[in-house]
DNA sequence: CCTTGCATGTCGGAATATCCGACACTATAT
DNA sequence: ATATAGTGTCGGATATTCCGACATGCAAGG
């Protein structure tokens, strides 16, 4: 089996692990693969593959069927959804620096490196 | 300009604007078409596509950018444009920020009040 | 067991999109 | 004007998606 379905083997598991909690969002739903195919203007066979990890799944396809399934499009691509909203006290920190010029939001955030070198802390 | 590049007219405005932010993201971090296009692994003139509105971008690349760019991935999809009203580069900052301890936060905060007042700027 | 119906999976060729090098364009700097 | 950097654009080769036809799996009924 060459590279004759996809192209990155990278993309492989990630594309399956997608195609899996979109499986089981629209099973939750009790949709079928036609109904929801109908909805994005695709083959149903397409959808089939979406769902196998078989086929590329567009960011705005993938923005359609969120809304469709009720789900944020992070819980999909699976981002981490903690750091997708903001803890409360770093919002209050943004609604601080907003009305900061942006040279002076740029000050801030070397100070901000400068803090978590610092600490030792942070991610790359 | 028939429709021989993409498809669905209905996407081309959404692609635009989701390649504008993801063209904003970016340069706000100075980076180079290619240089994005290396971590991507697709060629320059795909990026240069993407930005333009003239190619798809898959679920996965979106993810990956929304990583590098440190953004979340409803960002760029235009998703969380209600939840968090506040300028892109001060949501970048906050994201900048959020990784570092509450006690670094409270400092980075005073930090934001003395640009504040050393620009003779906004209320507190 | 044999059908029937339904949802989903798989195959192949046609249709469409992406890739990728080559070149063009626009600044900036010398 | 020349050189360089970053980006845009074109065309043909390559890769992916589309789409119909057929296959599979499963459940209900005769």
């Amino acid at each position: 089996m060459t590279n004759l379905a996809l192209r990155h083997e990278d993309d492989e598991e990630e594309r399956r692990r997608l195609g899996e909690r979109l499986r089981e969002a629209r099973k939750y739903l009790g949709l079928k693969q036609e109904e929801v195919a109908a909805y994005l203007k695709i083959p149903r066979t397409g959808l089939t593959d979406i769902e196998n990890g078989q086929r590329r799944v567009e960011a705005i396809e993938l923005t359609r069927l969120a809304r469709l399934y009720r789900q944020s499009v992070g819980y999909f691509t699976g981002e981490d959804q903690a750091s997708s909203s903001l803890p409360a006290d770093v919002a209050h920190l943004a609604r601080r620096v907003a009305d900061l010029s942006a040279q002076d939001r740029e000050e801030l955030g070397r100070f901000a490196d400068y803090l978590r070198a610092r600490s030792g802390g942070g991610q790359g």
